[in-house]
DNA sequence: ATATATTTTCAATAATTATTGAAAATTCGA
DNA sequence: TCGAATTTTCAATAATTATTGAAAATATAT
């Protein structure tokens, strides 16, 4: 397979991947294209390259940049903006782990709580029915933060030599 | 809070929480329904509650028993279908994760190890820079299917107590 | 300061995805 | 076997989400 070939195809996976996990698909492309490109790329070249208009393609930049998964760079002589992506996919899991922690799961934990309090008697199997769900659905969900945020902390190899001694 | 407005709320979040991960709303908030009742409930008790048409409650029902989190109850002496959820959290999560690395995870190794095998001179940028992030996509990729792998095998307390020792 | 290049915004529109509801199919009791 | 109850399907429609493109805002060179 040509590279030209072959770029497409991750691209256009890497999009439809996206969808998957409630990210857009341009978002995800623009993300692909930075990933597989040796150089920082202006807006221009993305909407040649994915065939999106430049409305799109701005708005899809600065919430990757949001994410924290692309940044500016300022090429000396050069009045156009460049961006380019972080290279190095560990770091590109942390991140995106760190926000959607942040995004949803410390939300949905906050309202575990409140609802773990709910009025009524625990002897209504209705009311049982519910705490019981809440309140595991909360054990798993902290255990789930606490274990990403050690994730978060780790270094890859420390962490990938630990998963495979652990999970042989 | 009351029982009905603690439902209601978590019913919401939950469908609101399923979109973030491509999962349609109605379907989460089916499941979550099921997961706070009591008793086995019909299509008719989830149209009302949830105030949603017959063929999109229907269609939602068979898709979570696709994926496996929801089942027909056959109650003696009724005529109507009952269904139910699975309660336990941690082995609905182990089956979301199976699924979804079923559908999504090994289709994507697949893809990125036929895109390893790309033309082109290595020592072209282009090709490098390509190969290389698709090299290491597949290498964490491939620790992560093992680990979930092993997280599916996994009893809950035996999986909490490793990672509470690990990441304490 | 002005002209020009570039980025950003956002209302309008398109594309996608979800939902309805009624007809068809199926199930099951009598 | 028939008829009523129930489930399933799916074309039509609604709702949501993504995209465009042109105007406005901003930045920069001269």
């Amino acid at each position: 397979m040509k590279l030209t070939e072959a770029k497409q195809q991750f691209i256009s996976s890497w999009g439809a991947f996206g969808t998957h996990w409630g990210i857009n698909r341009t978002m995800a492309q623009i993300h692909a294209l930075l990933l597989v490109s040796p150089d920082p790329m202006t807006q221009d070249d993305m909407m040649e390259q994915l065939n999106i208009s430049r409305g799109n393609t701005n708005m899809n930049i600065r919430e990757l940049i949001n994410w924290g998964l692309v940044e500016r760079v300022l090429l000396s002589g050069e009045r156009k903006e460049y961006f380019t992506a972080e290279k190095d996919i560990w770091k590109v899991v942390k991140q995106i782990v760190k926000e959607r922690k942040k995004r949803e799961l410390e939300p949905m934990l906050q309202l575990l709580d409140k609802l773990e309090a709910v009025e009524g008697d625990k002897r209504d199997k209705h009311v049982k029915a519910f705490v019981d769900t809440v309140v595991s659905i909360k054990k798993l969900g902290r255990q789930a933060d606490k274990t990403l945020d050690m994730m978060i902390r780790a270094e890859e190899s420390w962490f990938l030599a630990t998963m495979m001694k652990f999970f042989k």
